[in-house]
DNA sequence: TTCTCGCCGTAC
DNA sequence: GACGTACGGCGAGAAT
């Protein structure tokens, strides 16, 4: 995008900008009182555009009070819209000194709204060969999109030209006035037809391109929405004229006098101290913004004879960054449409593919190329860098192409620099470690229902965007691997684990997981039945009928109409009906219990017996959920699409679902977990005798730390007893207080209290290692794990307590729970090693966690169990043994 | 129609 | 206020 072109004006809707912000952040205000919030989101929102876009020229257009043209029109026009708040009210006036101050040009007239005004100015400049620049998120403007004028969501910053305009609401610029029309508007209160949505007036106007074609043809119009349409007339005539922008306001304000000025820096911060705003950034704007920071340059390849000589290029490279473009997120879906390398960070090549023919003139043929490519791709030796390298090795594989030398992954990169910094998106990671802001992909394709897919974008675009992909790519992994090496340990979790497992995670998605369709069907059945029951007992139980699963409706029944004496609050505020609550509720009332019946079996239906079918992928028939490795504070897994990590099992109907999953013919599942892991590893860390001893001996850790709790002979321990010591233990591991342990078990607070002392008092060793854990913390602001991953908590510092104990709490547990993470990630790696070298067609299917699960052939079996669970336990040394145990059967549930 | 948020519940 | 880490379904509201 040129810097400094002349011709370019930037038309920006005050009014709506001056809403968004007074809704979107949070109340600020003067010492005194006098409301800033929205003021100051303004200028931050104005001073970002102005430096993404520069311009010479602009206007920043806001609406006048009291009535427009509309309003003569139609009484009831914008009828229903809630006055503006006064604490808004009063910022306008401030708002435009400061922005005047800044130098920009503002524009009101009175009885005109702003859209009128901005649609003149727009068809103006426009006139006078101005490139334009509407930023609103009205979809009214649509109807101006032209060649030259394009319509910005300041928000998203996804832009519309034409096509664009097309994609996101269906129709031509030129048909959207007939569109907003059919449509309505009910946020002015413009009547549309009645049924008439943005699919059907869509559709009409694909098909007789006009609103008065349609309305010749409106007797051939089928259906309840025809016959509206055939009623609408006046509708139709009054909400045209509504709709349609007034492009011929009367305006002071010549085009000339438009011209962005020099921030007046006494006027303005005389301004902003008045407003008691402390921005630097609003404070020190200039009109020079720096130009975008360091663009990379894309060069699209489509002759052979320069593909010939990248690839040479490619060959003999140090390190390739590499990205693909595709048709689809969904790995087993995505079609690969283009190609992105770079090798230094300032230049990417694009190797367009599959465009669509109407996207692109001409492209090389897709076969061939990769064919070229295949001996550089599949070799181990050529070493490459990817961001979230997992898709694309999906994305090859799809082709047929093994992708080999992975030398990094830039997402795993900024992830073990800093799990908690943000997300771990390209987009993210660019933004937050080189300060370079990526053209959002939605800016190319749209949203929504008429999104394009990547083969659709124009090439000009798909270029840049995937080659900036690359060369950031190139870039990030100087940085971040650059940061990695200050913390060598951190440097050597990437390399040794992230990124082997990475390719161990890209197996087990690849493999899936068998689904008995049949069985699950059978339990939904079952289930629906129940349901029903249970629904029609707690109507007749509650006097009305009800939708007992919205927490709103039951509030009104227990609460209000049978007068049950309520519990607790919700963060919210409302009254809760939580598990916990309802169990209480149930002394009082025979309801309370049946919704917590309805409750478990409708979340098994919806949540599983009823969505697991739906992912079962059609070519193999099994479930490919994602694991995703950048996600969790801790260092754990997360799994989604189905989550395969949150698989009942406590009660006998969630135990059911897990044997739907089953092993293919000749096959068995194995389940391998281990056992107390992290009160091994808080054994191991703390050092505390008495808990090393229990474990060193294969004791029961919950029946032995109740023997020393309650001073007595571990035969001599009771469930009662035994239970409490679980809860304690596991309490350990989550920073529990004594009020936490107390209400758990419905036990007095003294009581919970003199259960914990006595427990540091037997196990002392566990007391100051987590009171040591809690100082280090405080200390280095972060934590770490047995292999040095760390988890960062500015919390530990923040003034507001509730911030400050969670922080604690993360303290105390991240340690525990990202060194079993740590743990099972290197048993992974070595499974996978295991299989390979003992050339075995056996499979790892599932990882939950502290549990591996496998398809293994028969054959293998003895093999596979022992291989696997000594792989596992020997991951790491620790202090305390590893203890593996080891399930096997037809299906996951009988695996246990 | 589609998105977001609050609430709730499943797992480890 | 009070037990850590996740994902996801449903209801309800909404500057769709």
């Amino acid at each position: 995008m040129p810097t400094t072109d002349e011709r370019r004006i930037l038309l920006v809707d005050g009014t709506a900008y001056l809403y968004r912000a007074f809704h979107a952040l949070p109340p600020l205000a003067t010492s005194r009182g006098f409301p800033t919030g929205a003021i100051k989101g303004v200028l931050n929102m104005v001073r970002s555009l102005r430096e993404q876009y520069p311009a010479p020229w602009a206007a920043i257009v806001f609406d006048s009070p009291g009535r427009s043209f509309r309003h003569t029109l139609f009484p009831q026009y914008k009828a229903q819209r809630p006055p503006m708040p006064e604490s808004l009210g009063v910022q306008i006036a401030p708002l435009q000194a400061a922005l005047a101050a800044m130098g920009f040009p503002i524009v009101q007239v009175p009885g005109v709204e702003a859209d009128d005004i901005l649609g003149t100015l727009a068809c103006t400049a426009s006139g006078q060969g101005f490139r334009v620049f509407l930023f609103s998120t009205d979809k009214d403007l649509a109807q101006l999109v032209t060649p030259d004028i394009s319509l910005v969501n300041p928000v998203t910053r996804e832009t519309l030209d034409r096509e664009g305009v097309k994609a996101r609401y269906g129709v031509w610029p030129e048909q959207m006035v007939d569109y907003l029309a059919l449509v309505g508007d009910s946020s002015d209160n413009i009547p549309g037809i009645p049924g008439v949505g943005p699919k059907t007036a869509a559709r009409w106007l694909e098909q007789y391109g006009s609103l008065d074609q349609l309305w010749a043809h409106r007797m051939e119009v089928p259906g309840q929405a025809g016959r509206a349409l055939q009623d609408g007339q006046g509708t139709l005539e009054l909400a045209r004229r509504l709709v349609t922008l007034d492009c011929g306001v009367p305006l002071e304000a010549r085009l000339e006098t438009l011209r962005l000025s020099p921030p007046d820096p006494t006027r303005l911060s005389e301004t902003l101290a008045t407003l008691e705003i402390q921005d630097p950034l609003i404070a020190l704007d200039r009109p020079e913004s720096p130009p975008a920071p360091g663009a990379g340059h894309s060069i699209c390849i489509t002759e052979w004879a320069e593909f010939e000589q990248w690839r040479e290029r490619l060959a003999r490279a140090e390190l390739i960054a590499i990205d693909t473009e595709t048709t689809s997120l969904n790995y087993l879906e995505a079609r690969l449409v283009g190609l992105s390398f770079s090798l230094d960070g300032e230049r990417a090549v694009y190797l367009p593919l599959r465009h669509r023919p109407e996207a692109v003139g001409t492209q090389l043929p897709a076969q061939a190329v990769l064919e070229a490519l295949r001996p550089l791709l599949e070799d181990p030796a050529r070493p490459k860098v990817g961001h979230h390298i997992k898709y694309d090795r999906h994305v090859f594989m799809n082709e047929g192409i093994v992708l080999a030398g992975i030398r990094s992954d830039t997402m795993l990169e900024s992830y073990v620099l800093n799990s908690t910094a943000g997300r771990h998106d390209l987009d993210s990671v660019a933004s937050r470690y080189l300060g370079i802001h990526k053209t959002p992909f939605e800016s190319l394709t749209g949203r929504g229902q008429h999104r394009k897919t990547f083969d659709e974008v124009p090439l000009d675009q798909a270029t840049a965007y995937a080659g900036a992909d690359a060369w950031l790519t190139w870039r990030l992994h100087q940085h971040l691997s650059h940061s990695l090496e200050t913390t060598p340990r951190l440097a050597r979790l990437v390399e040794s684990i992230e990124v082997p497992l990475s390719s161990v995670l890209f197996g087990m998605e690849r493999t899936g997981v068998r689904i008995d369709r049949e069985q699950l069907a059978e339990q939904s059945r079952e289930l629906d039945s129940a349901l029903r029951e249970l629904r029609g007992q707690a109507h007749a139980l509650a006097g009305r009928e009800f939708n007992p699963d919205s927490p709103k409706q039951l509030q009104a029944v227990l609460f209000d109409e049978l007068h049950i004496p309520a519990q607790g609050k919700t963060p919210g505020g409302q009254r809760s009906t939580s598990e916990a609550v309802l169990e209480e509720l149930a002394l009082h009332h025979p309801l309370p219990h049946l919704i917590l019946e309805y409750r478990s079996l409708a979340k098994l239906r919806s949540t599983y017996t009823e969505k697991l079918p739906q992912e079962i992928n059609p070519q193999t028939g099994r479930i490919h959920t994602s694991y995703h490795q950048a996600v969790t504070a801790t260092g754990r897994l997360s799994s989604s699409d189905p989550n395969l990590q949150n698989i009942p099992i406590r009660t006998a109907a969630g135990q059911r679902i897990r044997q739907a999953f089953v092993a293919g013919p000749g096959a068995r599942i194995v389940s391998l977990d281990y056992s107390q892991i992290e009160l091994r590893i808080l054994a191991h860390f703390s050092g505390d005798p008495g808990l090393l001893a229990a474990f060193a001996a294969h004791q029961d850790v919950h029946r032995a730390t109740a023997a020393e709790i309650f001073g007595i002979p571990s035969e001599a321990v009771n469930d009662d007893q035994r239970r409490l010591a679980k809860t304690i233990n596991f309490g350990l591991i989550y920073g529990m207080s004594a009020f936490g342990l107390a209400r758990q078990l419905g036990l007095s607070r003294e009581l919970a209290k003199n259960y914990m002392d006595r427990y540091f008092s037997r196990y002392s060793g566990v007391r100051d290692f987590l009171e040591a854990t809690r100082r280090q913390a405080h200390q280095q602001g972060f934590v770490e794990t047995l292999l040095g991953r760390r988890l960062y908590l500015p919390d530990l510092e923040s003034r507001a307590p509730g911030l400050r104990q969670t922080a604690e709490r993360a303290a105390i547990n991240a340690p525990m729970q990202g060194t079993a993470a740590d743990i099972i990630k290197i048993a992974m790696i070595g499974a996978e090693r295991w299989l390979r070298d003992h050339g075995c067609a056996s499979r790892l299917i599932l990882q939950v966690h502290d549990e591996l699960v496998l398809e293994v052939s028969e054959e293998e079996l003895d093999a596979v169990t022992s291989g696997i669970s000594q792989e596992m336990s020997s991951a790491v040394e620790l202090t305390v043994p590893l203890t593996v145990q080891v399930g096997v059967g037809p299906n996951w549930g009988l695996a246990h």
